[in-house]
RNA sequence: AGGGGCGUCGUCAAGCGGUAAGACACAUGGUUUUGGUCCAUGCAUUCGGGGGUUCGAAUCCUCCCGCCCCUGCCA
């Protein structure tokens, strides 16, 4: 063991192309050994996984840098998308992810100093006031092909240029009617250097400036002169922003910046199953075709958690992942690995039956019950343990019988023996049947000398069963989740269809009246458990007016079971019993 | 007269001239009072393709091919 770890210790954790940088920059004392970074998202709707990506890599190198700081600053440049909702979620989800900013910023609280430098680019002849229409700027840009043509007011003096620009914030002009904009190259093979716009004029109410602009820089000129105030190292960003780097650099080249950071690029997250474009979430919110921004099935930081995944699964994920311009897509089961990892450890081990059978002890005495000493978890005791009523009246999962099972099926069926976890060993003499032949209750013997789930004769079953006692049972209603679209790739869009076309029609299965041990009666919003043999699942932060708990299934535990099912021939028509019928998991 | 990026296992991803890490997924055994966990084993003779340099190439040179991003007064 401690050789192994020793040999571990040897090997370097190879770093990412970022850290890399960042290791360089340090050793060469490029900023003093100081490494700021920022998070800059845009308040425009609510954070998901990728934002997750971000958030680990920019918080994460500030944390494991001796002289590393982090800001979160908002992206609030434009008014019309933006609103004080998606600016408080980011903020709890940020904290939620376990980070902690070290300043706190808005792009809106430069603007003044946003409009000194661009004042000081006119006088250096260097931007100038356009009046072109959107449409005439579209065409004089040329393609990508073809070099663009000059604005005819490329050449006014820097006097009438500040005369104009002034005016433009004093609102004397309409909305959209003139912008200022950069005099770079209207040749530039990249077009982003086609004299791009610095200002536009918008009458819109900002939700921190009020109305006290009317005009409103754009990103380029924006996010690279915001990160210069604060002293950013290293401005990381997506790769679709690798070819704005070349404005980047020129605002602050072409300015009295205070610093110069690097930008860094980097491949943003995909992940299969989802869908990941802001675009697209607001979508689904706004259609309704999911209940909200913090829907269990959304990718979004609020829906994760409200699922019931732990910050640590997500930050693992993040980590697992790995950080490369390679544009890759992970797979969702990698995610779904991570929670399992996470919640393995600590969540508690309860009760709970989804698609109730009952079952009756015959041989038990009437009217009688009893309390099992049980623990909450198979390996870790500081989990604790608690007391499970047992009773001669029982519900089992309805899936666990079968009347005329498969060569495989280990589980109950006529005659057969099976282990209830934690209490006896039962054998099902009878099955019950209504008139429409639905199995409705079964009829089973146990053996007392099996109590706590061992045979003293050392007899083995195949299988052991979770279980509620039906008296005791608490009544709750579990949401099962899958996948939010049908397709691994939903932006991957057939003619004529919609990635909305994909949405799996399973992707919430409601059951209202399943059963569970009575601990969970009280349990909190947030309680996270794993229903043994079903999965992990959480008290919905949301509750619902009726009363009873309900539990969002996390994850599914890794299930052999549905795999061998899956490979078998058919089994033979079985009536089927449940009280939803269930479509075929998994696709 | 287009420019900027990227191609290593099914999916991510190390590797940076010395003979293909790791993870997920998958498969097979073992343990097991969760068909869970855990443990063991297997899983790229080959790095988009062709040439070249070299004793030696995923790594260097060269040509070709494929994919992504850019023609917002969005970020």
């Amino acid at each position: 063991m401690e050789d192994k770890d020793a040999a571990e210790e040897g090997k370097e954790k190879s770093l990412d192309f970022i850290r890399t940088v960042i290791a360089q920059d340090n050793e060469t004392g490029k900023h003093a050994g100081r490494v700021a970074t920022r998070f800059p998202p845009e308040p425009n709707g609510y954070l998901h996984i990728g934002h997750a990506k971000s958030i680990c890599l920019n918080f994460g190198i500030a944390r494991e840098q001796e002289k590393g700081t982090c800001n979160l600053r908002f992206d609030d440049t434009n008014p019309a998308k933006e609103d004080v909702e998606y600016v408080d979620s980011i903020m709890e989800d940020v904290r939620w992810m376990g980070f902690k900013w070290d300043e706190l910023h808005y792009a809106s609280d430069y603007f003044e100093r946003l409009y000194e430098f661009a004042v000081e680019l006119i006088k250096a002849r260097k931007a100038y006031v356009c009046d072109l229409s959107p449409e005439e700027v579209r065409a004089y840009r040329g393609t990508l092909k073809e070099p663009g043509k000059n604005s005819p007011y490329r050449d006014r003096s820097p006097e009438e240029n500040l005369d104009l620009f002034t005016r433009m914030r004093a609102g004397e002009f309409a909305d959209g009617s003139r912008v200022l904009r950069a005099k770079i190259d209207m040749a530039a093979p990249n077009l982003i250097l086609r004299d791009p716009t610095l200002y536009r004029i918008r009458r819109a109410h900002h939700h921190r400036t009020g109305d006290a602009w009317l005009i409103y820089p754009m990103y380029d000129f924006t996010h690279c002169l915001s990160d210069s105030l604060e002293g950013i190292t290293h401005s990381i960003c997506t790769l679709e922003f690798e070819n704005n780097r070349a404005l980047y650099d020129w605002v602050l080249d072409n300015v009295s910046a205070p610093c110069h950071p690097q930008q860094l690029e980097f491949a943003r997250l995909n992940l299969t199953y989802t869908v990941l474009s802001k675009r697209k979430l607001i979508q689904l919110v706004e259609n309704g075709l999911v209940n909200g921004w913090d829907d269990p099935r959304m990718p979004t930081i609020s829906g994760l958690r409200r699922r019931g995944y732990s910050a640590g699964a997500v930050r693992n994920f993040c980590e697992k992942i790995g950080v490369a311009k390679r544009a890759s897509t992970v797979d969702m089961a990698l995610l779904e690995f991570c929670v399992r990892e996470d919640l393995n450890e600590t969540a508690p081990r309860v009760m709970g039956v989804l698609n109730p059978l009952k079952v009756v002890i015959t041989n038990y005495p009437e009217g009688e019950s009893e309390e099992l000493d049980c623990p909450l978890h198979p390996t870790d005791p500081s989990v604790g343990g608690r007391a499970l009523p047992f009773s001669g009246e029982l519900y089992i999962e309805q899936e666990d019988f079968m009347e005329d099972p498969p060569k495989k099926f280990f589980r109950l069926s006529p005659g057969k023996e099976v282990r209830l976890r934690y209490a006896y060993f039962i054998t099902c003499t009878d099955v019950i049947k209504d008139e429409n032949g639905q199995v409705t209750e079964l009829r089973c013997t146990y053996d007392p000398a099996t109590k706590g789930g061992d045979a003293p004769d050392g007899r083995k079953v195949k299988a052991t069963l979770h279980w509620v006692s039906a008296p005791h049972a608490c009544t709750a209603e579990v949401r099962l989740y899958e996948h939010l679209f049908t397709v691994e790739n939903p932006n991957d869009v057939e003619e004529g269809k919609e990635f909305t076309d994909y949405i799996n029609p399973n992707s919430l299965q409601i059951l209202r009246d399943c059963k569970v041990e009575p601990l969970l009666a009280n349990a909190a919003p947030g309680y996270q458990c794993q229903f043994e043999r079903m999965g992990y699942f959480c008290v919905d932060s949301v509750n619902p007016e009726t009363g009873t708990v309900v539990f969002n299934r996390t994850v599914t535990l890794r299930d052999q079971w549905t795999k061998i099912q899956k490979t078998q021939p058919a089994p033979k028509s079985q009536p089927k019993q449940d009280n939803k019928p269930k479509k075929n998991k998994g696709n």
